[in-house]
DNA sequence: ACCTGAACACCGTTCAAGT
DNA sequence: ACCTGAACACCGTTCAAGT
């Protein structure tokens, strides 16, 4: 079942543009898993989670429901194509020449954070997902840089979760948070009404505090001068 | 919508010890949130989150399918109240009146990682669900010890932030991890064949190093150190 | 107040068949 | 190799009705 997958990875050296007049007209380009990848996301992007179907993405793409089953074995296989998409990294050439390993480390998380928010709903389909190879780069670059950094061996490993633990903390709960505004107001209303067994959270306006930026990098900071002291 | 919410709630004070022979026969108790909750935690921790169907849980609590819904407003209901059930802390005395505030964070925060692995579903719903008043009672708890510890009020939601997504980050990766088995050495194995794209953490052996309380606890300490240094 | 069965709308996927 | 419509199994929920 597995097999299947690689073959299929390999049609994205085809190309398109042959017949393909200036503006494109009806008639939509043919099926690949490009097209349906991209498109995934538009729909993940404009309708969340629960708002891609089989049958809407189909529509999207012009086609008939089961033509996708040709290119995918099914839908979870579409959620984990997404995910990885959009966690692509593209490493800026000066930073990776520099000797800077922090601004290195904290540049790609802090890319990573900003690519899963400008897609929420990746945030909250991480957790179930198998790890694509978008995913294992940025793991890779950040044990190199780890490496470079003087970290040894034998806490690699420990480095690296913590920083992705954090990363991912963070970013989940600030995705979540922001899903929509409504929410918020209502989350923070229910806290008021509650004040009496809340009243420490309720005083500083945890929920409503929204320097999560700010938040995210003093955290990381700390993390990182305990994880590299004496750099 | 929400106004109901709270008479259905003070039902748990009922006493259904009443007509109830010493063993349970054929006929169920009568429904209430309380058995619907239980229930439903039940079956996720046995099926995980697609699991949950409202006509299983009906089955499993000897009712119709429909006779939830007057207790319950739909699924999502449902799972909001699973997750909070799950995430209850009763402080341990001799902790409260102690003057440890660090030892009273780690162990809340350990308390409430070791919940949620205890049902790996939890960990994975978490980012799409409202805070329930379990969560906010920990977050309650762990501004009140901050404070204590002399954690300036600026600096406060930051701090607690940091801890909250640390400890969601590492749950929500160990959780999913730990789900099966198979995956875990389906994903080595995919690593492994990829090797020479990602040297650094292959050799590592990233994806196997399974001393995920040990690496908890060490990211841990450097935030505690970093949010409250000279203590 | 509490529970129920029948029925509806919807959705992922199988299958047998087209080109 | 690539696409399709019809059909199936399943599931959340509405509704009108029971006690």
């Amino acid at each position: 079942m597995a097999a299947k997958r690689s073959g299929v990875q390999s049609k994205r050296s085809q190309r398109t543009s042959a017949s393909q007049s200036a503006h494109e007209p009806r008639s939509e380009p043919p099926l690949s898993l490009e097209r349906i990848v991209t498109t995934a996301v538009e729909l993940l992007d404009a309708q969340g989670v629960d708002g891609l179907k089989m049958r809407r993405l189909a529509d999207r793409l012009g086609s008939g429901a089961m033509s996708l089953y040709w290119h995918v074995d099914n839908k979870e296989e579409v959620f984990d194509l997404a995910l990885d998409s959009v966690l692509e990294y593209r490493e800026p050439p000066q930073i990776a020449e520099s000797r800077d390993w922090r601004g290195e480390v904290v540049h790609m998380l802090e890319d990573w954070r900003a690519s899963m928010l400008r897609h929420p709903w990746s945030a909250s389909l991480l957790p179930r997902r198998a790890l694509g190879p978008n995913i294992l780069s940025r793991l890779e670059l950040l044990s190199k840089t780890l490496s470079r950094a003087g970290v040894a061996d034998a806490d690699m490993n420990a480095a690296i979760w913590s920083l992705w633990n954090y990363v991912m903390g963070a970013t989940i709960t600030r995705a979540s948070f922001d899903l929509s505004d409504e929410d918020m107001a209502a989350a923070q209303q229910r806290l008021t009404r509650l004040s009496e067994h809340y009243p420490t959270i309720e005083r500083s306006r945890l929920l409503l505090d929204n320097d999560w930026d700010g938040a995210f990098r003093k955290g990381l900071d700390f993390l990182l001068d305990g994880l590299a002291p004496g750099q």
